[in-house]
Order: C-alpha cells, then structure tokens, then sequence
RNA sequence: GGCCCCGUAGCUCAGUGGAUGAGAGCGUUUGCCUCCGGAGCAAAAGGUCGUGGGUUCGAGCCCCACCGGGGUCACCA
C-alpha cells in the first residue's frame, strides 16, 4: 500500500507542474507517514510542508494542487488537506482489511524484507570470561542480542551470533589457583579433622557465609578458610561458591593425588580442567534462555602461531606496524589511536612483554571482517571508553564506518523492591541459571527486553515472578491463548487435537476457503487492522535503530486491540446469540491473523506464545 | 575536569522534526460476567516534557549553557 500511495504522490506532482499548477522541483523523501491519530488517516504524506521553500508556495496551496491532480483508485476512499498541509489518505474499508488475508497467507514470513539486503553482519554479546556463572547483566545482554538478531534476519541480514571467549589473560591463571587452593583446603580438611569430603566441602561454604556475614572483620575466628584463602592469593581470587564445588569435583575425580604436585602443575591441569567445565555451563545457561551462538569464538586461538611461527596477534600488529601506526616507549608497543580521535595513544604489548587486551581485540575484530560486512558488539555500559581505540583500529585496518557498539545500561536486582545486596564481600549476585529456574524464561526475557538499551533496567524477581495484570508478558501471552481457544472452537477440536494439529490447521478448518472481509467495518476491527499493518514498518524500524524493545509495546498494543475487539464484536454464534455466518468467519480469520502476528512478533523476542495458559 | 547514558503523570516507562487534549502500563476512583477464556473491557482523575536561551513553517525530539542522578576515564581483563 505504501508504494501505491508513493506512486500516486509522484503521479499528481508530475502532472501538477506538467499542467503549470506547481513550479519545477524535486522531491526525495515524501514522507509518507501513518499517522498516530486515526482520525487524520491510514497514510499521510508531509510532502507538501517539505516543498514549501523549494515551490515558493505556501504547504496549504502546494497540497491543495496535489489533490486536484490526483486519480481516483479503488484502495483510497478519500484524500483530505489537514492541519498546516498534511495530505491524508483514507483507505476503503475493503482495501485495509486485506490486511488480514495478506497475513494469514504470507505465515511467519510475514513482515520480511530486503531492508538488510542481505548484509553480512556479526552480532557478538555477553563474551563474559569463562571464570564464573553468568549474571543477570549477562542475562540482558542475551535477551538483547539474541532479540536483535532475530530481527536482523526477518530484516534481511545475514547474521551470525557469536560469544568471544576470554581464555587468554591472567584471570585465567587466578581462577586455576583459586581452584587449586580451594582442593589444598579440602584436603586439608579431611586429613587434620579426620571428615569426609561432603563435611569438609559444607564446611567450607559455611565459612565463606560467615565471611560474607562478617563485613567489618570483627569475628575472624568464624571465617578462617576464607581469610587462608585471600591471603595465599593475595587478594587476587575468585571466592565464589562455584570455585568450592569445582574443587569439590576434583577431590572426587581425584582424590588427594594433586596435593603432592607442584603449584604451577596443579593450577594449570584444575584452570583447564575448570575452564571447559564452566564453558559448558555457560553454554547450557545462554542454551536455557533461548540465546544460541552460531561461533564460539576462543581469543587463545588469536595466539596460536601458523606455519611460519606467527600468531593472528602478530600479523595483525605487523599490518598496522607496516601502516605506520605503531611505536615504541619506555619500552611498551603503541597504537596511534590519537590519529583517529582517541584521547592517547593505547598500549599493545607492556614494557614487561606481555600483550594487553586491547592486542587480542586488535587481531580479533581484524579477523571479524574477514568474516563479515558489518560488525556490531554490545558492551555494558562501563566499557563506555573502550569504544574510541577499538573503533580507531577498525578504520586503521581499512573498514572505517563498519564497527558499531551497542552500549547497554545495567542491571539492577531487587527482590520485593529491595535490591538484593551485593555486599563486596560476596563479589556476585545471583547466578542468571538460578534465576531462570525462579522466574519462567519468557517473564524473564520479556522483561529485559522491554526497555531500551540505554536505560538501567530494575529487575524484581518477585515482580516479574508474578502472573497478572501487573505483568504485560502475561496480557500478550492472555490474548494470544485466547484466540486459540476461540479457534479451536470454531473448528470443534478440544486443545489435544490442537496440539496435534497445530494452530494453523485447526484456524483453516475454523475458516474454510474464502471469507468476505469487507464486512468488518466496525471501529474495533478497523483499529486492529490497522495496527497489523504496522508490523512491517515496526520490524524494519527496530532492525535500522537497533531496538528491538519496541517489540514489547507494539504486542501490548496489538493485545489490546485484540481484546478490545473482542468485546465488541461476537465471533461466533451460540445458541442465545445466533451470528451470520459469513460475518462470523470473517472474524475468525480476524483473529487469527491477530494470532499469527502475536506469535510471529513474540518469537522475534524469544518468548513463547501458549495456546493455553 | 573530559566523555557517555538518563531527567516526560504518584510509580515504571514510550514518544521516527509534525497535527492548539503530550501517550501506555501499574497504582487510585467508578461502572461492566444468564453469552465465544474477567489474566478481560469501558470511563474518570492525574503534566510548567529538569531550567534558560537558540535554530524553523513547526521542538519532548536538533544546537548552546546550566541544574540534578548514574557510569567511565590502566602498561586490568
């Protein structure tokens, strides 16, 4: 519809200043909007105010030559001059719900497009350090991730998702030791208090509560382990619960034979050994909230050297060194990130001869371009100042304006409007697997989806646990089940044979062949065939703005334009209220392309529409 | 101090330079079940869009300066 209207537009200014009525001018963008006030049309077009300066006429006048030249079709009711020169397009009743065979035709590919022609482009999100559980920030980072893919591909991008893994750095040597100390105290333990490994294990978590509850250090007694454990680590240590079990997997695994080995050996086998275990449970974890990665991507695998002895990170380094972007001082390796608008130039390799992180990244978003046309990383709001010298290497590198950061605010826990306190002590909050097991995905997700990006989220678990009005997921999730059971009525199968069926099986036997949709003509049907019409722009618009939140409000409005209608407009007959027949198909298919657009939009979010609550 | 995000109804937030009622949900108040799912619908009350300038046909949105809240400014990862 809009490009019949664009061309209709076109149509009447050509002929307009072919005929003399308007001077000579061209016109890009017509601005065809859809206005958010019904009462002023189903299209409008601003083309008028935007040509006032180039015609030399005033909006009104330039718009008033527009209607006069313009021809009649079928689709369009009426055209009307508005406000300070708005055209406005009225659709036949007829014409605007074909909306709703258009759905019901086109399924689940319904509101595709070319908009992405087809690009090649990389999302990478969450990339937490594979030393530790996800949290809930990672949660937000998943359900943002995962959400804008899934619109990048009903968008026509050609994604691909991806986890960069931080296997690298040093915290991978603190998290080994961390391990490690932790089996040197199981064992410890055991032999001096003569307990088995389940005791000492309880024992050890009963210490760190302790050391949790004691803030100001006044009860040292209660926490001994704790406080072994920091100091033999200098501080430098994961204290989580996690790293006890890990240690706990391995006395099992191996009894005490590691306590006789040397540090270095001890730290390294539990970090390796640690490292694919807690990947896997990463895995599992983004796996539970619907969030899958295409590529794992390992930064160890950056240091592997090739055939001629060197590693991505050289090469990358040689490249930007042969482009005269590098230097040395006080014996540290720069990157001439000021030449492309950083504060200072960022360090490569230190003075001690260890490479940064900013090194890795180097090599690795060199190698993502060669993977891909477009690259987008989300990052948590902190990492704000890392965006300048990672972007600076990418234009260096040659793809200037093709690196992009989606920053995300965080994530703030409360249970019953309390934050649930994260003393600095504990470290950590609550684990996002655990979090999943207490709040269902699709509350969960929702949740974090239904906000933009850049504004900080307060995630109640007991708000968001809870199942009614005061939680929207729940009104969408209501009106998709109920135009489920409506169909399932209509067709006289019970919800079994629906599940069998599937919905779109059990909607055609509701509906039969061909129904008449020019006889919805009530308020309530229009408005909701005009919001369906909207979902096409509404995809287009989240894929260009990065923003797929917006989701969340167009399925509120579309649930409740459903149940508006509903209320207004019976859909099927019953024996105290009988309905015509050809009236109450064409409702049903209503429906169901209602049906359809919930469950299509919902999945672009991740959550499930249910065909019974 | 530099940079980034946020200030819109009691609360949580939408708002793509467009329409002399600035929207939604929650909360508050009032109606609506002999009938397809009441986890619903209808209505009311509730606002100096942080402040002050500017840009233009037109500003909650763009520019400048302030005021509040949060974040960040490593040879850490």
């Amino acid at each position: 519809m809009r490009e019949k209207i664009e061309q209709l537009v076109r149509k009447a200014l050509a002929d307009a200043q072919a005929q003399g009525d308007l001077p000579q001018f061209e016109v890009e963008d017509l601005g065809l909007e859809r206005p958010a006030d019904a009462s002023n049309g189903d299209w409008t077009s601003t083309v008028a105010m935007r040509s006032a300066r180039l015609a030399h006429k005033s909006p009104r006048d330039i718009a008033a030559a527009l209607v006069a030249h313009m021809s009649d079709v079928p689709e369009i009711e009426r055209v009307e001059i508005a406000g300070p020169g708005f055209v406005n397009f009225y659709l036949s009743t007829a014409a605007g719900n074909e909306i709703f065979r258009t759905i019901r035709e086109q399924g689940a590919d319904f509101g595709k497009s070319d908009f992405g022609k087809g690009t090649k482009i990389q999302v990478e999100y969450i990339s937490a350090n594979p030393v530790g559980p996800l949290h809930v920030g990672h949660g937000r980072w998943a359900a943002l991730g995962d959400s804008l893919c899934r619109v990048f591909e009903h968008a026509g991008y050609d994604v691909e998702r991806e986890y960069y893994i931080n296997d690298h750095g040093s915290q991978m040597d603190v998290f080994g030791s961390s391990i490690s100390k932790r089996y040197l105290q199981l064992n410890e333990i055991m032999a001096q208090k003569n307990v088995e490994l389940q005791e000492a294990y309880q024992m050890l978590l009963d210490d760190r509560e302790a050391f949790i509850e004691d803030e100001d250090d006044s009860r040292p007694e209660t926490h001994p382990y704790m406080d072994a454990f920091n100091e033999s680590l200098g501080g430098n240590a994961y204290g989580g619960d996690y790293i006890i079990d890990l240690a706990k997997r391995f006395c099992e695994e191996n009894g005490d034979a590691w306590v006789s080995v040397s540090e270095d050996d001890r730290m390294a086998d539990f970090r390796e050994r640690g490292y694919k275990l807690m990947l896997e449970s990463i895995k599992a974890t983004c796996h539970n909230a619907r969030s899958d990665f295409d590529v794992w991507f390992s930064e160890r695998s950056l240091y592997v050297p090739d055939e001629n002895g060197k590693s991505a990170v050289d090469r990358a380094l040689e490249t930007l060194d042969g482009m005269g972007y590098l230097y040395h001082e006080d014996g540290a390796l720069f990157f001439r990130s000021t030449k492309f608008g950083d504060d200072k130039d960022r360090v490569l390799i230190k003075s001690n001869g260890e490479y940064t992180y900013f090194a890795s990244d180097v090599a690795y978003h060199w190698n993502k371009f060669q993977r891909v046309d477009h690259v987008i990383d989300i990052w948590g709001a902190d990492h704000h100042g890392y965006i300048q010298r990672v972007d600076s290497v990418c234009t260096a590198l040659g793809f200037p304006g093709q690196f992009e950061v989606l920053l995300g605010q965080f994530v703030n826990l409360l249970r019953n409007g309390t934050p649930v306190k994260m003393s600095k002590r504990k470290g950590t909050g609550i684990p996002f697997d655990e979090l999943l097991g207490e709040v269902s995905v699709d509350a969960t997700r929702y949740t974090l989806m239904s906000k933009s990006s850049n504004q900080m989220i307060d995630f109640d678990i007991e708000q968001v646990k809870r199942q009614d009005s005061s939680n929207p997921v729940y009104y969408v999730q209501y009106a998709h089940a109920r135009i489920c059971s409506i169909l399932r009525r209509g067709a006289g199968v019970s919800i079994e044979e629906a599940q069998e069926l599937g919905m779109d099986e059990v909607a055609s036997r509701a509906i039969g062949d061909s129904y008449d949709l020019s006889l919805l003509s009530e308020n309530v049907e229009q408005a909701l065939s005009r919001k369906l019409s909207e979902f096409p722009t509404l995809v287009e618009n989240c894929a260009r703005d990065r923003a797929p939140f917006r989701i969340t409000h167009y399925v509120e409005e579309l649930a409740s334009d459903f149940h508006g209608f509903y209320t207004v407009c019976q859909v099927l007959p019953s024996e105290s209220r009988p309905l015509d027949e050809d009236l109450s198909r064409a409702r049903l298919a209503a429906c169901d392309a209602t049906r359809r657009v919930l469950a299509l939009a919902l999945n672009l979010i991740g959550v499930s529409a249910p065909q019974s609550m």
